[in-house]
DNA sequence: GCGGGTCCAGAGATCGATTTCTACACGCCC
DNA sequence: GGGCGTGTAGAAATCGATCTCTGGACCCGC
């Protein structure tokens, strides 16, 4: 029996043997018609062109991405898609790719550094053109140490890691850097709490050890300086990023008797979450306590009352971080981008007479 | 010369060949020690595994898919991955694809329906194990059609087709399907407003054509006749579901003077917009009007007053769509399963003696 | 001592598309 | 009419890992 002579088998997709069968001509000439790149007498091209639509054919990424071409693929890893902040630089990321061509594969880590490694091994697996990974880094060695590993390992593959809204791995470590001023954001809201006359600020949801963390309370301290306005220590509340510690935190702040008249939540999820339990404790805001926020994201506008916070331009973040690495032969000088912040004041801090 | 026996190419990754050249073994051992479904004496298994270490080896992805093994990728397909409805479904479709071994492929249409043809198309060529579409179908023939073509392409290919939250394809059609009582929910919401006194609810977010809003629309319809309450179409304001439509419709629906002591909005998002509409106009919530919203996403807590939702499972809907689509061998006869949702009250429909 | 089994490793085919390299026509000019 | 470009298409090698087939080494018992 002729090989591949009659109608593909019923449980597999057809190939472009099968497609060149049908057709009358060779794999080749199949192949030809499929890159366009090569003359195919019109006849044939059509006959084959016939060929495929009957036999419902689509490529084979995988072969073709083992022949040497590109495989066209943008990996993001992020702590959690649920959080509006990736979400929003997520989107930025995937219509980025979309234009340039790119599939864009997804990964969390739920904040646990091990999986990071894993994820980023899977990557250089799947031969991404680009790995973008989003969020704080951990500031122990061992955690830089592996990462500045895979920027090299994934440079000599000819990909690209890409680090967002982290600091970079140090000098001569291939990798591109998207940041936003998160110290100067900080600062701006710290200056704009103290000058309208809240000298006691309490800082709501610092994490040791986080890169994203240390840089806010920098700007926060550095504020607190330049305007000659000593810090409590007291006021400052470790705890993570989510709207249940803000609840918490919140509620034991205030039942510690702690005297504030300001709140600088380290992210809006804590703000909001801080909002809520105020208004239980019945404090108003911000008659009572003013109450800031980091991060700008849409539920910023649906609290009560709206929030002020820090604008981060989140999708052109995730927008650069696409183009920049994949375009890094016509950027080399902008491997390291950083995007301005600015106070976005809404009702939560705005004193009466405003 | 010897073929690969030196070190690699430096602007290359290490192959199979390599670890075995370094390792002084075949590259059929290498492939073994990989698999590790093979024997391979102690002592050469541990000269592989070095030689791997030391040359920073990773397999490449697309060579094993390639070779008949399945390629263990999921593909999700979204309209908006910043939606917290689909974002809160993307996060249980990752986490099972993960607790699967599998990876996660994200792409996004932007609501626009042939973007949803390219993107199966490119999963098509990716081989991806199951296809996951999400979010409201359109009602027009073509489009089904359509999709009923990639659920038999895809499952020729021995991949599947997934949709969640939206209607089945028809009888005899290879596709999962994960929904959840659409219909039901809003019955039940249209029902809680109605005997809880507000006898005129507008239902603000009629989307024509969206599989998601005539469900819901069908549901508030049957409640109001089971109560034997008239609706009245003046109350059904089309639009889209997003919160600056909320805003817009509900600012409109305010000025047009129109009588209703309750607002059905199409989702929370809906509500988010239509509740600062409300506020601004001095209307109070719930005193004057009620307001409901559909989804339960984190926002309706946040909302002012918080709001009365109903909640989908999102997490679970994604996680289910991953663990039906693969072992849909194990699971033939629950290859269409519908989740439950049920009316969360809130202060948002509270009325003051509760 | 030799057949028979077990254990381990190499050679080579294979997956599907691309990409040389090769070859056949055809038309044209000298 | 023979030589030569040009246009078109096939045969075969290639990418990297896996899988099958084959075969060498070694131990065992009779």
């Amino acid at each position: 029996m002729e090989k591949n002579a009659g109608a593909p088998s019923h449980r597999e997709s057809s190939t472009v043997r099968d497609v060149a069968a049908r057709a009358g001509v060779s794999a080749s000439t199949v192949s030809r018609v499929l890159g366009g790149t090569y003359p195919v007498a019109k006849e044939t091209r059509s006959r084959v062109l016939r060929a495929m639509r009957e036999l419902d054919y689509v490529v084979n990424a995988h072969a073709r991405a083992l022949g040497g071409a590109a495989n066209k693929t943008v990996a993001f890893v992020v702590d959690d898609v649920t959080g509006p902040f990736y979400a929003h630089i997520a989107r930025g990321v995937e219509e980025q790719a979309a234009a340039e061509g790119r599939l864009c594969m997804l990964c969390t880590t739920h904040g646990d550094p091990q999986r990071v490694f894993a994820v980023v091994e899977t990557m250089r697996e799947q031969r991404a053109d680009a790995v973008i990974v989003v969020g704080g880094a951990w500031d122990d060695k061992p955690y830089q140490d592996r990462m500045t590993h895979f920027a090299h390992a994934l440079d000599r593959a000819g990909s690209r890691l890409v680090l967002v809204g982290r600091p970079p791995l140090g000098k001569g470590v291939p990798a591109t850097v998207v940041d936003y001023d998160n110290e100067g954001g900080a600062f701006a809201m710290t200056t704009h709490l103290i000058s309208s006359g809240r000298r006691r600020v309490a800082y709501l949801g610092r994490v040791p050890g986080l890169s994203t963390s240390s840089q806010r309370i920098k700007g926060f301290v550095r504020a607190h300086e330049m305007l000659g306005v000593s810090h409590d220590e007291a006021l400052m509340v470790d705890g993570t990023f989510t709207r249940s510690f803000g609840y918490q935190g919140m509620r034991e702040l205030v039942a510690s008797g702690a005297d504030f008249s300001a709140v600088f939540a380290a992210t809006d999820m804590v703000a909001a979450g801080a909002l809520q339990a105020l208004r239980e404790d019945g404090v108003r805001v911000p008659e009572d306590v003013a109450v800031a926020g980091y991060d700008d994201i849409p539920t910023a506008l649906d609290v009560y009352p709206a929030l002020t916070t820090v604008n981060i331009p989140h999708e052109e973040l995730g927008r650069a971080a696409v183009r920049l690495a994949l375009h890094r032969d016509q950027f080399p000088d902008s491997q390291h981008q950083v995007f301005g912040t600015h106070v976005v004041v809404r009702a939560s801090t705005r004193r009466s007479g405003d």
